[in-house]
DNA sequence: TGTATTTTTTTTGTCGACACAAATTTTCAC
DNA sequence: GTGAAAATTTGTGTCGACAAAAAAAATACA
C-alpha cells in the first residue's frame, strides 16, 4: 500500500531488520495510517517487506512494550487503540514531564544543548508558517525531545516520548478532519521557553511549560468537543 | 545452575514460552543472580531452559525495552549496567513517582484498593518482623505498586514499576553484603499514607510519600558512602 | 620475541517449515 | 430452515538450520 513500504526487496544490511520493521510499523501507526484496532498480519507483513516473519515479530515485541500495538494470546496483534474514555489520565501525565523536563533543562542544560534546541524550534516556526499541520506535528515533537535530552533524566526522557509519540496520533486524528489554522501563539511560547531556561529561571521555565503543557490539552479538548457535536448531530 | 531456571523440560502450553523466559530472566536479573554486565548467550539460555532460541529473543527484546538488558549490535546482549554516576536522576525520578502515584491513589481509589494494598501492607510488615531484607525488599515494591495502580493512571504506573525494580537491584546490592538492621521506621510510614489515602487528604498523602522517598534515597545513599570508604580502605 | 595477517571458532540475525490454537465454513441432524 | 457438531482454513508460536559478523586462535613475518 505505502509508497516507502513496499522498498528495495533485499538489500538491507545485516541487522537492521529489525530496526527497519520497527521505524516503517511505528511511523504508520503514529500516522494513523494503520487504524487503531487494524490487525496486524505476520505472514502479510513479511511478504510487503520482503523478509522473514522472525525479524517482524522481533519488532512487534518492542512496539508491544512501548503500547503502540497489542499483543492477544494466539491472536493477532492489533494497533493500540486510543482510550477517549481515559484521555484525563495522558492529559495528566504529559503535563507534569512537560513541566519536569523543562525545568530540568533550565536546571542542567549545556552550551549546545541551546543549539540543538534552537534548532528545532526553527524547524518548528517553519511548519507553522506554512501552515503544515504535520510538520508542525513532527517538529514540535523534536523541539520538547530536544529539551528533555537537555534535561539528562533518561527516565522522564522515556515517558515523556512516549506521550508525545501518543499525542501525536492524537493530533494527527483532528488536524486531519478538520484542517485548523496553526496557532501562531505556541512558536512564541516557544521562544519564552528557549529564553527561560538559557537564563536558567527554573521556575519560570516550569512555569511556562505548565501553561503551554494546558493550551494544548485546551486545544485537543476541543477538537473532541467539537467532534464529538458533530456525531451526536449526525 | 539455579535451581529453578531448570525445571521440567516440556510440558508448558503453547503460547507461554516467552512469558516464560521472560520471568525466569527477569527474576534473576533484579536478585543480581546474574551480575550486571554478564553476557547472555542465547544458546546456552536455550539449553537451560530446554526451548528454542526464537522465545529468547522475543523475550530479550522484550526486557532490553524495559531497560534491564542491553542489546549489543550482533555481539551478545549484556545484563544492563547499574549506572552509579548517575543515580541522582533515579532518586529524583522515584521520588516523584512516589509522590504522584500516592497522591493520584488518596485522589481516585476505589474500596477494593484499599482491600489491596492492606494486604500487601501486611505482608510488608512480616517480612520486616522477620528481619527478611529480600522478602522486604519483594514486598515493598508490591505495596507501592498497590498504591499506584490505586491511581489510575497506567502512565505513571508503568515508568513506577520500571523504577521500583531498577531499586530492587540496587538494595538487592547492599542488603547481601551488609545485613542490615531493617528499619521498623518504614512499617509506620507505609501505615501513616494509607491512612491519609483513605482519608483522601491528598496534600498529607503527598507530603508522606515524599517524606518516605527521602527516607530511603537517604538510606540507599548511605549504603553507597559506607561502601565507597570500605574501597577506598583497601 | 613481538606484531600483522590469515584462519578458525563462536554467536548472532534471518530464514523456511511445521505444529497447534482459534476462527470460519461446511456438514449434518432434527 | 435452524442449530450443533465436524471439518477446513487462517495465522500464530516454536523449531532447527544456515549465513554473516565479530572475536579468538593460529600462522607468517620482521
Amino acid at each position: 500500500m505505502s509508497e516507502s513500504a513496499t522498498r528495495k526487496p533485499a538489500e538491507r544490511k545485516r541487522g537492521s531488520g529489525v530496526q527497519f520493521v520497527y521505524n516503517v510499523l511505528r511511523d504508520e501507526i503514529l500516522d494513523l495510517a494503520l487504524a487503531p484496532g487494524t490487525p496486524i498480519d505476520e505472514i502479510q507483513l513479511a511478504q510487503r517487506l520482503s523478509m522473514s516473519r522472525t525479524p517482524i515479530r522481533e519488532a512487534l515485541v518492542r512496539l508491544a512494550g512501548e503500547g503502540l500495538v497489542t499483543t492477544l494470546p494466539n491472536r493477532s496483534t492489533v494497533v493500540a487503540n486510543i482510550d477517549f474514555l481515559n484521555l484525563h489520565t495522558f492529559f495528566d501525565a504529559i503535563t507534569l514531564m512537560y513541566r519536569v523536563t523543562t525545568r530540568l533543562a533550565a536546571l542542567n542544560h549545556q552550551a549546545d544543548d541551546l543549539v540543538t534546541i534552537r534548532a528545532r524550534q526553527a524547524e518548528f516556526a517553519k511548519a507553522v508558517d506554512e501552515q503544515d499541520a504535520l510538520g508542525m506535528i513532527a517538529t514540535n515533537r523534536e523541539f520538547h525531545a530536544a529539551i528533555a535530552v537537555a534535561g539528562r533524566n533518561p527516565y522522564y526522557e522515556s515517558l515523556f516520548l512516549r506521550l508525545l509519540d501518543e499525542g501525536r496520533r492524537l493530533l494527527r486524528l483532528y488536524y486531519s478532519s478538520f484542517n485548523d489554522q496553526l496557532p501562531q501563539r505556541y512558536v512564541v511560547e516557544h521562544e519564552d521557553m528557549i529564553a527561560a531556561i538559557e537564563a536558567r529561571d527554573v521556575e519560570k521555565a516550569d512555569a511556562l511549560a505548565n501553561e503551554h503543557a494546558d493550551q494544548i490539552v485546551e486545544q485537543i479538548r476541543n477538537m473532541i468537543a467539537r467532534d464529538h457535536r458533530q456525531k451526536i448531530a449526525l
